[in-house]
DNA sequence: CGCCAGGTTGACACTTTTCAAGCCGCGTGG
DNA sequence: CCACGCGGCTTGAAAAGTGTCAACCTGGCG
C-alpha cells in the first residue's frame, strides 16, 4: 500500500501545456463517483481506491490527453470536459472512433499492446483522473469488486462499439445522425443536464466522421431536422424538439 | 480450489443438439495455448489454469453457442471450427459483428450486463472450451499473468473493433473487402495454415453484413478482383493471386 | 478590421443498392 | 439414381443515397 504520495513528473508532451497537479483527487468525494466506480463499495474500499487514483491533469482545448505510439501508462477518467478519441489510418484518413464525457474512461486501447493506438484529444479545456494502470492492476487483484467492474467496463466498451459498427453498416445517414443525438441527450440526462438542449463541442466535420459521413451530409441532415421539426439548430447549439419523431427515424426503419 | 469436478447439466438449449464433454480440457497439452493463453506461465500455473477450463462443447453447423439475452456464464476459446457473432437491432435488422478462428475468444460481450448481447452462431461444426467466467474472476484475483493477459485479451477486443469502424466509417467497398481478405489470410498464417489459399466458411451475405454491404456488392467485387488478376475464386474457395495488389487497394487509397 | 475556420447550400458525379433474372451445386425424397 | 427444390451466387439495368466541388455566409479572434 501506498501511504505517501510522491509528486513526480508525468508525461511531458512537447509543445503543449499539460499541468498535473496532485490535488489529492478523492474518489470518496467526487460526484461522478456513481458513474466511474463499482456501487454499494464499503468506505474502507473507497479509501483504497483514492490510492488509486494518482492525480488529475488539465487538458486545454485541442491539445492531446496522449497520442497513437505513447506508452501506455495510465487509464484516464473524465473529471469535467469532453473529448473525442481518434483513429488514424496508414494513409493519413482518420476516424473519430468515440466522444467521451464526463465520469467516462479513456485509455483502454493501450492495455493491450502497451501503447495507445488512438489519440485522445479534448474539445473543452478538460480536466481528467489520472489512474496509473499498473496500480489498477495490483489493486484489482485484492479488490473483487474493482476487478469485475473494470471487467463490466471493457466489456460494455465493447458492446458499444458493436453497437456502432451496427450503425455505419446498416443505417443510413439520417438514422445514423438520429442515433447519435439521442444517443448524446442520454448520456447528457444521466449527467443531470437538460435532455433536450445542449451544446455540441465537436465540429460537423467530426461528428461527420465519427457517423461515417462527409460534413456536408451532416450539415444537410441538420436543416432537414430542423425544417421538418424534429430539432432545432443554431451552429453548435441544439434543441430537441420532438424526441418521438427522432426515435422514429432511428428504429422504425422505413425502408 | 475445485479438486473433483462434477458433470453439471449446461445450458440446455431447446432443439439444438448441444453436446458438453468433461474431457478435461488441460490447456497445458492444448496446441492452441500460445494463442489462448498467457506467454511464459509456470508449470504450477498451468495446472491452476486446467481447472479453469470446464469442459468442452460441440456445437453444430448453424447453432447457437449462446443467443441475445441468455444469462453470461462463461466465456468460450474456439477449439475447432469457426464461428461468427451476429448483433442484432430492435427492428430486425442484424450485422455480423465478428468471425471467429480456433484460439479466439467468444463472449466478452456478456460480462457488462452479465446478459449476451450478441448471437454466437458455429459456420460450420465447432468446438470450444467452456470458461466458466466467475472462476475466471476468482483466479484472475490469484494470478496476475492471467489477470494482465486477460485484460489485453480485451483490450485488443476494443482495438479490433475500432478498425472494424474505421473501415466501415472512412474505406469504400473494395478497399473493406481487400482489408478483409488480408485478414484472413494472416489469421490463417498464424495458424500454420496456407496464406494465400483457403475455403471461406461465411457466405456472401455474411461477408456483406461484416462489411457493411449488399451480397450483390460482395459478389461483384470478387467478380472483379479476379478478372483483375487478384484472386482465384470458385463459390467459397479463394486463392490470393496478387497479394501486394490487395494490400495496395487496401492501403493505397487512390482517392 | 480583416482573416479564417466552420457551416450551409446547390449542382452534379459516383458508388452502392435495389430489383430482377438466371445459374449452379447439393441434398432430399420419390 | 435422378429430378426437383432451394439456398447461394452471379450479373445486368435502373434508382437512390451520399460524396465531391464550389460558392457563399457567419462569427470569433488576432
Amino acid at each position: 500500500m501506498i501511504t505517501s504520495h510522491r509528486i513526480t513528473p508525468i508525461a511531458e508532451v512537447e509543445g503543449e501545456s499539460v499541468t498535473v497537479s496532485r490535488l489529492k483527487a478523492a474518489c470518496s468525494n467526487c460526484n461522478l463517483r456513481e458513474l466511474c466506480m463499482p456501487a454499494g463499495i464499503s468506505s474502507t474500499e473507497l479509501d483504497q481506491l483514492d490510492e488509486l487514483v494518482y492525480a488529475r491533469r488539465k487538458v486545454k482545448r485541442s491539445d492531446a490527453l496522449y497520442r497513437t505510439g505513447d506508452p501506455f501508462e495510465a487509464l484516464y477518467a473524465v473529471r469535467t470536459g469532453f473529448f473525442k478519441t481518434r483513429l488514424t489510418f496508414q494513409d493519413g484518413r482518420d476516424q473519430v472512433t468515440g466522444f467521451l464525457m464526463a465520469g467516462e474512461l479513456i485509455g483502454l486501447d493501450g492495455i493491450g499492446t502497451e501503447a495507445h493506438t488512438v489519440d485522445a484529444v479534448a474539445l473543452e479545456d478538460s480536466e481528467v483522473c489520472m489512474i496509473p494502470y499498473a496500480k489498477l492492476e495490483a489493486l484489482s487483484g485484492e479488490m473483487p469488486s474493482l476487478r469485475t467492474h473494470f471487467h463490466k467496463v471493457m466489456s460494455r466498451e465493447i458492446v458499444r462499439e458493436n453497437s456502432v459498427m451496427m450503425l455505419l453498416g446498416t443505417m443510413r445517414a439520417e438514422e445514423r445522425l438520429a442515433a447519435f443525438l439521442l444517443n448524446l441527450s442520454q448520456r447528457m440526462v444521466s449527467r443531470g443536464y437538460a435532455a433536450l438542449e445542449f451544446h455540441l463541442r465537436m465540429t460537423r466535420e467530426e461528428i461527420g466522421s465519427y457517423l461515417g459521413m462527409k460534413l456536408e451530409t451532416v450539415s444537410r441532415l441538420f436543416s432537414r431536422f430542423q425544417a421538418e421539426g424534429l430539432i432545432e439548430v443554431d451552429q453548435k447549439y441544439v434543441r430537441i424538439k420532438d424526441i418521438d419523431g427522432l426515435k422514429a427515424i432511428y428504429a422504425h426503419h422505413t425502408h
